[in-house]
DNA sequence: CGGTGTCAATGGTCTGACCACTTCTTCTTT
DNA sequence: AAAGAAGAAGTGGTCAGACCATTGACACCG
C-alpha cells in the first residue's frame, strides 16, 4: 500500500502480474538503465518493488530465460543473481527455425524477406567486405564443388556461403537477420534436396549463381551483386517447389 | 511416496523440477500424444503426475507460453486450461525488439536494416493492400496532421504509421520485423526528437512523406513507394543527427 | 600467514490457500 | 414442459511464507 513511489506506473498497473515484471524488465533494457552483463534486481527485492509475489517474478523470469535474454544462477555475490544476456544470436535463430518450422510463415513470405535481407548484406558486402571475409565465403564454394558432395553436406556449405557473406556485410544487425533466416530454412530446404529429381541440375545452377555472387561482390559491384543474389534465391526455390 | 507408476522415468528424474515438466511435454508432442489443438493436463493434475509443485508446473507453462508453443484460458470445459498452439508472433517480435535494443547496434546499421525491410513492406503494401488497412495508415497520418501535437504522440502515431503499413504488406514475417524494428528506434528516435531545434521544419517534411508514401501505396504504385520510402527513413534520420 | 568455518544472499522448490472466470448441472418458476 | 436462475465444479492467476542447496565474503582460530 505504501512504497511504491519509486515505480507507482508499474506498481499500479492492472493485468497479470507476471506482465507486469516483463515490462518492467523491457523497459529498463530498452531505456538503457539494463545494459548486457548487468544484474537484475534480487527475486524478492523486484516482488517488492513492483509489488507482486516472487512467484509471479520466476514466471517473469522463465519467459525472460526462454527468450534467452537472462541467464540465473545461484549464490551470493556477483557470481549469483540473474543477468542480462549477452542474447547470442543463437535465441533469435532459434525462435526463427521454430516458427517456419511449424508453417506460422508460409514458405514464399519468408524468400520475401530473404530476398530484401540478402541483397542489403550483398550490397554491404560488396562494399565493405575484406579479402579474409571474402575467403570465408570463397571455402564454402569450394566446398560445394566436391562433385560427390552429400545433399545434407552441401545445404550446410550453402547456408554457410550466404551466412559468411552477411558476415562480411559489417552490419551486425543484417547479419544475425539474414544468418537467421537462412538457417530457418535449412531444414525446409534440406528436406527439398532430398525429394527432388534433377538434382544434378539444380546443384550445378546453384554453384554457379554462388560463384556468380561472390565474383560480383569481389570485384565491389553492389548492384549486379543485388541482382544476381535476388535471381539466385528465388529460382533456387522455384526449382525445388 | 505412492503412485508415479505411470510416469516413474520422469518422477524420479533429477534436475530442475520445472525441466522435468518441459521434458514431459516435449516427449508427449514429439510421440504425438499431445498434437496442436490438443490440451496439456490441468496444472494441478500435471503436478500430481509429475510429482513436483504446481508453481514448477506453471514455470514450465511459462517457458511453453514465451516459446509460442501453448494458450492458456481460464475457466472450465473446453474453452479454459492450457492448449498446444500453432501460430504465435508476439514472442517473435518482442525478442527481437529486444535483440535490437541489447545488442546496442550502431543507428547506421539499424537504418540500414529498415530501409531494406520497409522497401519490401511498402511493395507488397501497395500490391496487396485493401482499402481497410490503408484507412488505419491514413488514421495515423490524420493524427500527425493536428498541428498542436505533442512530440511523443506524434513519434507514436509515425510508429502507428509504419507498422500498419507493414500490417497491410499480407506478409506476417515482414510485418513482425518490420515492426520490430521500427519500435526499437522508438525511444532513440523520441529523444531526438526532444532535441531537435527546427521542430517544424521536420515535422513539415515528416508530414509530407508520409503523405506521398500513402499516395503511391493506394495508387499501387510500388517503384515509387519503395523509393519514397527509403528517401523518407534516410532524410528523417539525417535531419534529427 | 593461512586455512576454516560461519553467515548471509541467491535462485529453486514446495505447500496451501484464495481469487476471477467459465461451464455445466440442478432446481425453481412460469 | 420449457425457460430461467442459482449454484457447483474446475480452470488458470496470484499470493504468502517457508525450507533447501549453492555460493561467496568475512571473521576467527591455528
Amino acid at each position: 500500500m505504501d512504497a511504491d513511489s519509486l515505480q507507482p506506473s508499474f506498481a499500479e498497473r492492472p493485468g497479470r502480474a507476471f506482465e507486469v515484471v516483463l515490462a518492467w524488465v523491457d523497459e529498463q533494457i530498452l531505456s538503457g538503465d539494463l545494459a548486457v552483463g548487468d544484474q537484475l534486481p534480487a527475486e524478492r527485492e523486484l516482488a517488492r518493488l513492483l509489488n507482486v509475489s516472487r512467484a509471479a517474478v520466476r514466471e517473469a523470469v522463465r519467459t525472460l530465460q526462454a527468450q534467452g535474454v537472462v541467464r540465473s544462477s545461484v549464490g551470493a555475490g556477483a557470481a549469483g543473481g540473474t543477468t542480462i544476456n549477452a542474447l547470442p544470436s543463437d535465441a533469435l535463430t532459434r525462435l526463427l527455425r521454430l516458427h517456419v518450422a511449424l508453417a506460422n510463415f508460409p514458405h514464399e513470405d519468408v524468400i520475401e524477406v530473404r530476398v530484401a535481407l540478402e541483397r542489403l548484406s550483398v550490397r554491404l558486402a560488396a562494399q565493405n567486405a575484406t579479402p579474409e571475409q571474402l575467403d570465408v565465403s570463397q571455402k564454402a564454394i569450394d566446398v560445394m564443388a566436391d562433385p560427390d558432395i552429400e545433399r545434407e553436406a552441401f545445404n550446410d556449405a550453402d547456408t554457410a556461403f550466404h551466412v559468411a557473406l552477411a558476415a562480411a556485410a559489417g552490419n551486425r544487425l543484417a547479419m544475425d537477420t539474414t544468418a537467421a533466416i537462412r538457417e530457418s530454412m535449412r531444414l525446409p530446404i534440406l528436406d527439398r534436396f532430398r525429394h527432388v529429381h534433377a538434382w544434378d541440375d539444380i546443384v550445378e545452377d546453384l554453384r554457379r549463381g554462388h560463384e556468380a555472387i561472390q565474383a560480383a561482390v569481389t570485384r565491389g559491384d553492389a548492384e549486379e551483386a543485388e541482382r544476381l543474389v535476388e535471381t539466385h534465391i528465388r529460382s533456387a526455390w522455384h526449382a525445388l517447389s
